[in-house]
Parts: structure tokens; C-alpha cells; sequence
DNA sequence: AAAGTCATCCAAAGCGGTTTGATTGGTCAT
DNA sequence: ATGACCAATCAAACCGCTTTGGATGACTTT
């Protein structure tokens, strides 16, 4: 059933049959009421490719998920996210086009995009600190929000990220406070921009103390499970080993827990871990009483946030850039304990 | 930079530039080479909308998420599965829509997709026993596979999957053969036929030893960390508690696993795991000797095969529906060991 | 030299909507 | 009664592409 059809059906014009749907006032309310139920009896919905040629406008958000090539490696937080922003596309009317694109030829892949006209915006993951896809994507002159921020950005552009600084500075004060000296920093990939800004609080943390973390204790990779374990094992079994640990995801710190845990060591008595927390849905925090001591940000949250400001932005194309900095809750749980006094 | 703008510029037709660029042989390779080389300078690429308009093809997928209302779960599965099948799409030129829909009004998304016609086809995800969505697709005449089956379809329909039933038979021989009597079996929601099968699987590898399984150590729920955990931690609290747990997800293995340690037991030793593993990305079952023995099929190539068999089927509607049955590996890693005889 | 073939190119008609610019008939003030 | 005005409707243009059904001229064929 199209336009077309409905229409003789109706005997009216196609322009009549669309403004009555569409809620134009040029339509009489006796008649857009019979077309409406028309429309309903006969399931039919305006084709959106059709529209969107008519309009301009798709009615559909990118976003281009990198593939990391190298360790075909898919974020896992990328599920809640998309969880987020998928609540609000719909609430809104748009479809969501994801795209994946091998972390080597980004550009190409958004140059496509635009100039293939297939959505009205795109959500930008994974930005790292020099992030070339958001002066690209300025010049093309696609909407686009950051779901986190680009350190050497010059030109504003529109962000959700968290504090990750911060959060990270807290959570070493915390570690700082309860006496430990030697803590090891379990991160991700410290190009991403994220990573690097958690490692800045980190370090910053310890400067504001006169102290200077070792350079041994600090170890980036990408985020498996896998990963945490191993650099654990292999940082406990050193001479003189860290007594906490801070983890970049509740994945990796599975990985920590693990690693201490087959040392016969017990988290939160002989060694304290802190974890940031994405707050995914399939990996809760434990219970009532937190599993690991932990900064937290919902990422799906974050995604529900990208999206609205997208979607702003796309309605109101001369709005200025809109920034959201979440602040990650520091919630104590049962990983962190005194630092043990050395035998 | 349209065709029109472009086929003046060149002082040709837009026939003529549209055949050029589609590879038709009625333009001569003098002209073709000449419209290949502006449109490569100008950066042209035809509209995808306009140009699905005209050939009724959207070259576009959708994946219809469902997203439990209940528990706002988002299945960590996805992420591989999407983007197995990604490669297949990027590589065909596919685009990807992603569609989430809360769990109770899947009919409706479904109906809409078809008459809103944004999209080729659908692959559809987590079907349960008695699948609804399956008549439905057949009878609008959507093109769709199924990622997993249903028990209970009647004609034939294009799906691929993985031999649940018979995998998780074989891992509870294991445990038999290892002289396990009281095996825990914890299992995703058993209204959705991959979980439905894992317990089949289970219970006929008792039956066909004379045994009974255990009502009370069967477990089904979604299949998180906390209600692996907690679970486990119930049933080693009970009298007669299990030496051996059958588990249906690597996060859920984690949960079991920290059960365990927190009662100071040792995995492998005291008590034998098996879990099904996915192979997700960033949940890699240990480094060269596996963690968890486990039943394993990967998700990222059923991603794949999905993909694959839905574009063939768009290409070709005359063709019969096609499956796939995946078989499981067993790998035995150092979660399984003896039963330990009963002090 | 006329007719037929063939390679090459083009104008115009869709695809299914939205939107512009009339057109129609009724109501009202003059 | 007449023109102005308004509400309600419509025909046709347009969005950017593909594709049908010619056109054109060079080259063979007879």
C-alpha cells in the first residue's frame, strides 16, 4: 500500500492523503480523521527512502564502530551504549545505521557517508587524543556528537564523555589514603583518549602528594581479561610487587581478581583493587555490597545523552556545540582495604 | 555532488554517466574511463536513497535487537555476532539498521520495518521456543534468518546455529565419565530455544546412563556474573550440593567461579566447571591452556554465515531456505577434574 | 545506393513521497 | 449582487537516481 493507492482509494489527492498524515492544518479534521483511519485499516506507512528523498532529511543516525584489526577486538561496552541511544532514536523516529570500519581507513568510511547521504548525523566512538575525524567531519559538514573527547582538539564540537580524570585522580587519593604506595595501573590503550586521561589522574594524584608512581606499575593494553591477568601475575611475582591495583573495566578487573586469587592472595586484605564500573547491564557490580570498590558512569546513560544532543543538534543546525561531563560516583566496596604493613 | 551536476560537467547524459559508473557495456570504455576518473575527482557517490528508490533495493539489514523491559539486559553476545556479520555487509556494500525493541511489541517493529521498507531483509536474534516472529516474516515476505531456531516451527526457514543440545550433552558426559553424579546446570532463560536445548542436552545425557538429574540443581535466569554467582553460592550451601556445574556462558563461568573461591574451594580440584564459550573478543577463555574447559563455537563466524546466507537469499528469492548447523568443540582446560569421593 | 547492424548516446518516465502554486466554492462585508 | 477573503482541496514539480525505449551516425551487407 503507498501513497497512490490510498489515496483513490480515499478519492482524494496525494497532497491531501500526506498533509493529513502528516498533520498539516490545510486539512479539514472530518477528513484527516477518515484518512488517518484509512491509513491505520490498511497498515500503511509512508516509505521512508521515498521521504527522505522528498525531504532531505533520513531519519537515520551512524555510527561507525572501529574494529580494532590488529585483535579483532569489539568494545563491549559498545552494547549498552547503543542500548541508550536506541532508546531515544526510536522514542524519536530514527533507525540507527551501524557501520564497521577497520580502524585504518576511518576517513574513507565517513567520507562515504556523507556524500552516500544515508543518515542525518553520526555518534564518533572510541576518539582518540588526536582525533582526526573531528576536523574531517567539520569540514564535510556532517552533524556529529563525540562520545567521549579528543585532547588536542582545537575547534569546539559537541561531546558526552565522563570525567575520567577525575574519577581517576579520586580513586588513587582513595587507594593514596588508605597507604599504598605502590599501585599498579591496569589500562587500556592510552592513544584512546579516555585511557590517557585516566592515566593523567593517576599520575596527578600522586604528584599533588610529592610522590612519582612507577613507571613499571603502569601498563596500557587492550582491555581483556586476558590481558589484566597476565600483566597482574606477572607484576605480583616482582620483587617488590604493588599492593593495589587500578583497573580500567570490570572485565579486565575480572582478570586482576583472578590473577590474585590464584596467588592465594585475598582481594581486599592482602591487595586492594578499584575498577572503573561502565555499569553494564550483563556484568553487574555484585550485589547489595559492591564487589570491587569502583568509580562509576553508566555508559548507557552516556548513550541516551550522545543521542538527545544529536538529535538537537540535527533539528537545529545553528545551535552551538553541547558539552556533557558526567561525574563517576566513587562507590566503596569489599576490594579495597588498609595497606598492609611490609613483614 | 549530484549526477546531474556531474553529467553536465562531463557534457554527457545522466544515462550515460549512471551506465559508465554501473559497469553497463552499452557506453564505451573511452567514455567510462573518463566518468570514472570525474566522479573519483568530485568525490561522487550516488545517493543511496534516491538510487534504492529507483531499484527497489535498499541494500540495507536490519537486526531487530529485542531488549528485556524487565531487566534492561543487552545481550553481550551481540557485539560479536554484529560484527561478523558487518564484514560480510561492508564487504557486499550493505548497510546496517539496527532496530531495538522492547521485548513485548516485537510484531508491531517487525510490521513496520516491512512497510516503512527501509531495509532488504532481517536477521532475527534470540528466538524462543515457540517463535512468533518466524510465521510473521513469512507471511509479510520479509527475507530473514534466524540466529538460532525454534523448537517448535513448522515450515522450513533459514537459520544458523549452533548444536546446543548436542554440546551440552557431551559436556555432561564429561562430567559424568569424570565421575560427577550431581551436576548444577546454569542455564539462560529456558524460553529461549538455545537455553531450552542446553537442558535437553543435559538431561539425555543422565537419561541415557539410567540417571536422573537433579531438579533443584537446574538453574535458568539471564544469564548475568551476580545470578551466576549467587546461585552457585546457594547450591554449595545446600546438604547435598554439586561437585560439578554446567554452565551456559562464559560471564556466568565467572560467577561461578567466584562463588567457588569465596568458599575457599578450588576449581578443578574440588569442584569441576564446564561452560559454553562464545568466543567473544574480549572474553578470552585463558591464554595457551584454557581457564574453563568448555564447549565453544564462535559467534563472531555465525555472524558471519548469517550474513552470508541473507544476501544470497535477497540475491536469489527463488532459492530454498538454507541452514547451518555449527558443532561445538570441546576443550578441556583446568576447571574439570575427578569427583572427589565423599569423605 | 539502399537497407540493415551495431555501437553509442540521450530524453523521459518512473520509484513514492513532500511541497509549491493554483483552483474551487462558500461566507461575509459592502 | 459583487468582490474580498478564507478554508479545503488538487495538479504538478521536485528529490536523485535507474531504466526503458528511442535516436543518431558509422559501418556492413547486398
Amino acid at each position: 500500500m503507498n501513497l497512490k493507492e490510498l489515496s483513490t482509494k480515499l478519492g482524494l489527492s496525494q497532497t491531501t492523503v500526506s498533509r493529513a498524515l502528516n498533520g498539516y492544518p490545510e486539512v479539514s479534521e472530518e477528513t484527516r480523521e477518515k484518512v488517518r483511519r484509512a491509513a491505520e485499516e490498511h497498515n500503511y506507512r509512508p516509505n521512508t527512502r521515498a521521504r527522505s528523498l522528498a525531504t532531505g532529511r533520513t531519519m537515520a543516525i551512524g555510527h561507525v564502530i572501529p574494529v580494532s584489526t590488529k585483535h579483532e577486538m569489539v568494545n563491549p561496552v559498545f552494547g549498552d551504549f547503543i542500548a541508550g541511544a536506541g532508546e531515544v532514536y526510536s522514542r524519536e523516529g530514527y533507525d540507527m545505521v551501524l557501520t564497521l570500519v577497520e580502524d585504518n581507513n576511518e576517513e574513507a568510511a565517513y567520507r562515504q557517508i556523507k556524500s552516500r547521504g544515508s543518515v542525518d548525523g553520526v555518534v564518533v566512538h572510541g576518539p582518540l587524543m588526536d582525533e582526526p575525524r573531528i576536523p574531517l567531519l567539520k569540514k564535510i559538514g556532517l552533524p556529529f556528537v563525540v562520545h567521549g573527547r579528543a585532547t588536542n582538539a582545537v575547534d569546539p564540537y559537541s561531546w558526552v564523555d565522563m570525567n575520567n580524570r577525575r574519577a581517576f585522580e579520586r580513586a588513587t587519593e582513595l587507594l593514596l589514603d588508605l597507604g599504598h604506595r605502590r599501585i599498579a595501573l591496569i589500562n587500556g590503550l592510552e592513544r584512546m583518549d579516555f585511557a590517557f586521561r585516566r592515566r593523567e589522574g593517576y599520575e596527578a594524584a600522586h604528584y599533588n602528594r610529592g610522590l612519582t608512581p612507577d613507571p613499571i606499575l603502569m601498563c596500557s593494553h587492550e582491555m581483556t581479561e586476558l590481558f589484566a591477568h597476565d600483566t597482574t601475575a606477572t607484576l605480583l611475582s616482582q620483587p617488590n610487587p604493588p599492593t593495589a591495583f587500578l583497573v580500567s573495566s570490570m572485565i579486565c578487573a575480572l582478570g586482576v581478581r583472578r590473577a590474585i586469587e590464584e596467588r592465594g592472595l585475598v582481594m581486599g586484605k592482602d591487595l586492594s583493587v578499584v575498577t572503573h564500573d561502565d555499569v553494564l547491564s550483563y556484568l553487574r557490580n555484585g550485589g547489595d555490597v559492591p564487589i570491587f570498590t569502583a568509580t562509576r558512569s553508566s555508559v548507557r546513560e552516556a548513550g541516551r545523552k550522545s543521542a538527545e544532543i544529536l538529535l538537537q543538534m540535527i533539528n537545529d543546525p545553528t545551535r552551538d556545540p553541547e558539552t556533557v561531563l558526567f561525574e563517576a560516583e566513587l562507590v566503596l566496596g569489599q576490594s579495597t582495604g588498609p595497606a598492609l604493613v611490609r613483614a
